[in-house]
RNA sequence: GCCGGCGUAGCUCAGAGGUAGAGCAGCCGAUUCGUAAUCGGCAGGUCGUCGGUUCGACUCCGACCGCCGGCUCCA
């Protein structure tokens, strides 16, 4: 990921955002932004203004913060200049002059990048009156920004360090067309409709309180979701030989010196103390999982073992970066170690991708992968590097899967495979991972297998986890499914409305039936007319709503409404409780009925 | 942690230096209803917490806590 300062001075390339027609486009806005600023606030110094995804920004240095009326004025000066169409126009000089010209005008900011530049020669652009320091490019003139709008405001800190001054920050996003900005801001909506924090209260999934931030309540409905994800998720590590295993929450800061958290990850660890001891709430499981492979003497013919724990873990992360589901201070990770022999590498890997696939798959997520190999800094055996990122690229090879190599990016410990998935809103997540580990593990905690010719050897270690956390995947499947979760995860999967109180005998023998078929269902028998219930159902986003009456009482069928659908008719119960029983079972995501 | 905004009933929100209101949800009653809201009544809040100013604070000031949008960080 590109840091502030690599993003606006790399020390190489020619442009300052990507030459193709959207990022020239939003830079261009960008500077068109800088411009109505400084003619609305005289004084406002000029830091940098890049093209994002889905926008731009520009940083100014001013006391005062931009309110949203600010906005307002901002972004109407700029449709005055996007009117007045000036062109672009490209200037170059010595970089010393360039130094001299912004020393000139107090741009303190613009001289520190120039300072650090290595060219000679730099280059201006200036559109009317305003110019900025910038390689570009830029569209011809101001006259092509149509469909933009600024979006909020805040605070950033000067090349993202926050040793540095604040900078107040304006966020606007742009785009060739007007319609293609109206999706942009449908999707925002959209995005806020279905925002976790919103549907787990409303579908009464989860909740937060402050006396423990960044933990959440799970509700009883929630609970149901989790255990589904829980249920699946042993299945499929139980059908291919993983062990599960759980060590202790709280541990004793020993073993944290030991593992090296205790030096580089003390800040984010919650501490304990008792009887004169000093204990930590664990925020990994790694360290402890070595436990139970030291627990006796391995053999290369008990290798790999597969060690499995959904291990509950702390993490003091800082107030200010909590964030719903996703981003807490006690989660529930899926966790594995596989301990194996270098030779044995590739084939568990490619057990691990199986896994992603599977259970991706099932929610329709289809994963994008990338390999980041050896950094500069890395410890270990250099031939054990190459086998080990060998493997890994062989591993995705063989099952024809294209990946993005990220060379460099790998920990010091191990080189590793990042999983991400986009949801149904465009949006990327990264969620699996698969982290070789060949020094940590092994030979901070001294791991050993006795080979075939008798001598002590040493294992590598996989760190992995599908889901990442269940917190922050129910969150993203929250967003995902807009709370209308598959059947299978529905924490009520069949609603029965019964017409009138009349009704609500038979109701209850509905009830009965879908419940000793191993179905999640419910009885609606309020005193409330079909409207009401068929409303609130409706709004629960439960699956399916079975509508029982005189008719269907006297048939021994159920009238069958689907979630957000219509009237679907009547059904024979037995009918529907096979087909629903075999949906959940196959975990699909589609219903076979309407 | 930093910058900014916010914190009034379970939820969504109104109000305001003289001590608080609506809709929905809840409870009670009436209604017995055929595919997205039946009617009436009742109850519900030390206005985030602590301190200060004031005759009087929910309202003004300060600190703290929490939440939201960013920065930094990240499963």
């Amino acid at each position: 990921m590109a840091n502030e300062t690599s993003r606006e001075l790399p020390v190489e390339g020619e442009f300052d955002c990507p030459p193709e027609p959207l990022p020239t486009l939003r830079h261009s806005a960008s500077h068109i932004m800088a411009q109505a600023v400084t003619e609305l606030f005289p004084g406002v110094r000029l830091a940098i203004g890049p093209a994002i995804e889905d926008g731009f920004y520009y940083d100014f240095a001013r006391d005062e913060p931009f309110t949203p009326e600010d906005l307002e004025r901002i972004e109407a000066r700029m449709r005055e200049i996007a009117k007045a169409d000036y062109p672009f126009v490209r200037e170059e000089l010595p970089r010393a002059e360039a130094i001299r010209f912004f020393q000139e005008r107090g741009e303190v900011f613009k001289v520190e990048i120039l300072n650090g530049l290595a060219a000679d020669r730099v280059s201006l652009y200036r559109q009317g009156d305003f110019v900025d320091l910038c390689r570009g490019p830029h569209v011809p003139s101001t006259g092509h920004l149509k469909a933009f709008k600024l979006l909020s405001a805040s605070g950033a800190y000067w090349r993202g360090d926050e040793r540095r001054p604040m900078l107040q920050r304006i966020y606007g996003t742009a785009w060739r067309t007007r319609e293609e900005l109206e999706q942009h801001l449908w999707r925002l909506e959209e995005a806020k409709r279905r925002d976790h924090r919103k549907l787990g209260r409303e579908l009464q999934l989860f909740t937060f309180h402050d006396v423990s931030p960044g933990a959440p309540f799970w509700l009883p409905k929630g609970m149901i979701v989790f255990r589904e994800l829980e249920r699946f998720w042993r299945e499929v590590h139980d059908a291919r030989g993983y062990l599960e295993i759980s060590t202790p929450i709280l541990v004793n800061k020993r073993l944290w010196e030991e593992s090296g958290h205790w030096e580089h990850y003390r800040e984010n660890m919650f501490l304990v103390e008792a009887e004169e001891q000093v204990f930590s709430l664990k925020p990994m499981n790694c360290p402890e999982s070595t436990y139970v492979y030291r627990h006796h003497l391995r053999s290369y013919r008990d290798l790999p073992l597969r060690f499995a724990e959904l291990g509950r873990l702390h993490r003091n992360e800082r107030s200010g970066t909590l964030a719903g589901m996703f981003r807490v201070r006690q989660f529930t990770q899926d966790d594995a170690h596989i301990y194996c022999r270098p030779d044995q590498l590739e084939a568990e890997i490619t057990g691990v991708i199986e896994i992603v696939q599977l259970i991706y798959g099932t929610f329709g997520f289809e994963p994008r992968f990338s390999l980041s190999t050896r950094p500069a800094k890395a410890m270990g055996d250099p031939a054990l590097w190459e086998q080990a990122e060998t493997a890994l690229a062989e591993a995705l090879r063989k099952r024809d899967l294209p990946y993005e190599v990220r060379a460099g990016e790998g920990a010091f410990y191990g080189p590793k495979i990042d999983v991400v998935i986009s949801d149904v809103l465009g949006r990327a997540w990264q969620l699996a991972t698969i982290q070789l580990d060949l020094v940590m593990l092994p030979e901070r905690f001294a791991l050993e297998y006795i080979d075939a010719d008798g001598k002590a050897k040493r294992p590598v270690a996989i760190h992995r986890a599908i889901y990442g956390s269940f917190e922050r995947f129910v969150g993203i499947l929250t967003e995902h499914f807009a709370g209308a979760f598959p059947t299978w995860l529905a924490p009520v999967q069949v609603r029965v409305l019964p017409v009138s109180e009349r009704h609500v005998a038979y109701g209850r023998s509905v009830l009965d039936r879908l419940r000793s078929a191993g179905l999640r269902a419910e009885l609606d028998e309020r005193s409330e007319k079909l409207g009401y219930k068929i409303r609130e159902a409706q709004l629960q986003k439960v699956p399916y709503m079975l509508v029982v009456g005189e008719r269907e009482a006297q048939a021994g069928t159920v009238s069958l409404r689907r979630r957000g659908g219509d009237d679907l008719g009547q059904i024979p119960l037995d009918r529907f409780i096979a087909e629903v029983t075999a949906e959940v079972s196959a975990r699909s995501m589609k219903s076979p009925l309407g």
